[in-house]
RNA sequence: CGGAGUGUAGUGUAACGGUAGCAUUCGUGCUUUGGGAGCAUGCGAUCCGGGUUCGAAUCCCGGCACUCCGACCA
């Protein structure tokens, strides 16, 4: 992708009031624009690592044998009813409104009445069973105060998976092996060695669910009290108290709803059984986010190679001589025919304005197009993560740019 | 939802109750071209609504927005 029609921009001061790390540097490298308080709106490299982050997600999720499908937004009151969740002094975080004809709907904040709703139009015998629809989906919550950029918002999309099982046992394995799905995505993503599964509160409805903690230097800190510690007969003392942020959370949930959805099957004997449910939850702007806190730099983001927005970063340093600019519109030609995803500064601005902007985005590998390298036959290649910089032959670039994005 | 603070060009900032200035961005022209370069020139702002005053960015009231601390966080 050409540079000059990216649309957004990169600036050098982050707007006042945005205090948190990776809404500073987001919006700064122009991946990012927000709406309002915890409402962001993703510009086009934002919703590139978005992508990434999604397809990274889905394979960890089909592999787990997850049925992907979309639950709707907009959400019934009956249906909310039934597990006691409509009530606003239950649940304080609705976006409520009303049809024309006065019927009220909510916009969705969690999916497990959606879904328990939706099965219980197909579930019937033991041979339906067990399923894991699981769906990419905006979701609104309105938060009384929304904070830390990205990480906490009040409309974000996340990818929520339900698990339905026969019985427990069946559940627990299927419990198990998500947390493998789960070490995976965050592996993935670049920030696996600093994840770590802990114990969480269950919230309203079990008693303790797992949550995936990202250690940082900044932001969060949650679930610590010694009412949780005494119950899982834990010492408090022998405990490194840490900041991190909660990247994903998976729950047992029982019966909790499919008693009030009265979600049964028959099993072999043809007795009623009460459907066994599980969620899990990853929320992607806060894991790009986490990215973002975690592996950012004093120059700028820097990302995996498995999320970034590119893999490369062309440069052509503007000349005088337009061999530089035909040779850069080349190698961008060559590039794109094999298949490798470059965004190509072909801006007229100073060296200096584009190492700034390149290193401000974070794109893994930058190749510099100079007049004094093409007289040599040789390109400048930067890795942004260690800094290195190293020179190659016009005749081994090629193999060494298809090496590094393996 | 409780407490505190702040609202001035796109962004960052200045202005005692008395001409809204500076930097950057952006436009134009010239110079420049390996780490946000230089000269010239131009465009662009006082959150909204009331009040006090000869006169309000500035003081007062209300609203809205944002930020911070806390509560909350399927």
């Amino acid at each position: 992708m050409y540079q000059s029609k990216l649309l957004s921009k990169t600036r050098k001061d982050a707007p006042k009031d945005e205090v948190s790390k990776n809404a500073q540097l987001l919006i700064r490298a122009g991946f990012v624009s927000k709406e309002m308080a915890g409402v962001y709106s993703y510009l086009p490299l934002g919703l590139r690592v978005m992508q990434k982050i999604e397809d990274i997600i889905r394979d960890e999720m089909n592999k787990l044998g997850g049925t992907e499908m979309k639950t709707s937004i907009i959400q019934s009151k009956e249906v909310w009813e039934k597990s006691n969740r409509w009530s606003d002094e239950l649940v304080d975080n609705w976006f409520k409104t009303k049809l024309k004809n006065g019927t009220e709907v909510g916009l969705s904040f969690t999916n497990e009445e959606a879904y328990a709703n939706i099965l219980k139009q197909y579930i019937s015998s033991y041979k339906d069973l067990p399923v894991y629809p699981y769906d990419f989906k905006s979701i609104f919550r309105n938060e009384a105060r929304s904070k830390s950029g990205v990480l906490r918002g009040r409309e974000f999309y996340w990818k929520a998976l339900y698990s339905f099982s026969k019985e427990e046992n069946e559940h627990n394995e299927f419990y198990e092996r998500s947390k493998i799905s789960y070490k995976n995505i965050f592996d993935r993503v670049g920030i696996g060695h600093l994840t770590h599964i802990t114990f969480a509160s269950g919230g309203t409805f079990s008693k303790f669910s797992h949550e995936f903690q990202a250690v940082t230097p900044a932001v969060n800190k949650e679930v610590y009290n010694d009412e949780v510690l005494n119950s899982l007969g834990l010492d408090k003392n022998k405990l490194v108290e840490l900041k991190s942020i909660e990247v994903g959370n998976i729950f047992s949930l029982g019966t909790k709803f499919s008693e009030p959805f009265d979600l049964k099957y028959k099993n072999e004997l043809g007795e009623e059984k009460l459907v066994v449910m599980g969620s899990y939850g990853i929320g992607l702007g806060r894991l790009m986010g986490t990215v973002v806190e975690i592996l950012s730099d004093d120059k700028g983001l820097v990302w995996p190679a498995s999320i970034a927005p590119f893999s490369i970063h062309l440069i052509e340093i503007s000349s005088e001589n337009d061999k530089v600019k035909k040779t850069a519109e080349s190698l961008y030609g060559k590039l794109a025919e094999n298949g490798i995803e470059v965004l190509y500064d072909d801006r007229d601005a100073r060296a200096g304005e584009k190492f700034n902007d390149s290193d401000l985005i974070g794109i893994p590998l930058r190749i510099v197009v100079s007049e004094k390298g093409i007289e040599k036959g040789e390109f400048e290649i930067k890795e942004r993560k260690s800094g290195k910089i190293e020179i190659i032959k016009e005749k081994d670039l090629m193999e060494f740019v298809k090496k590094f994005v393996e």
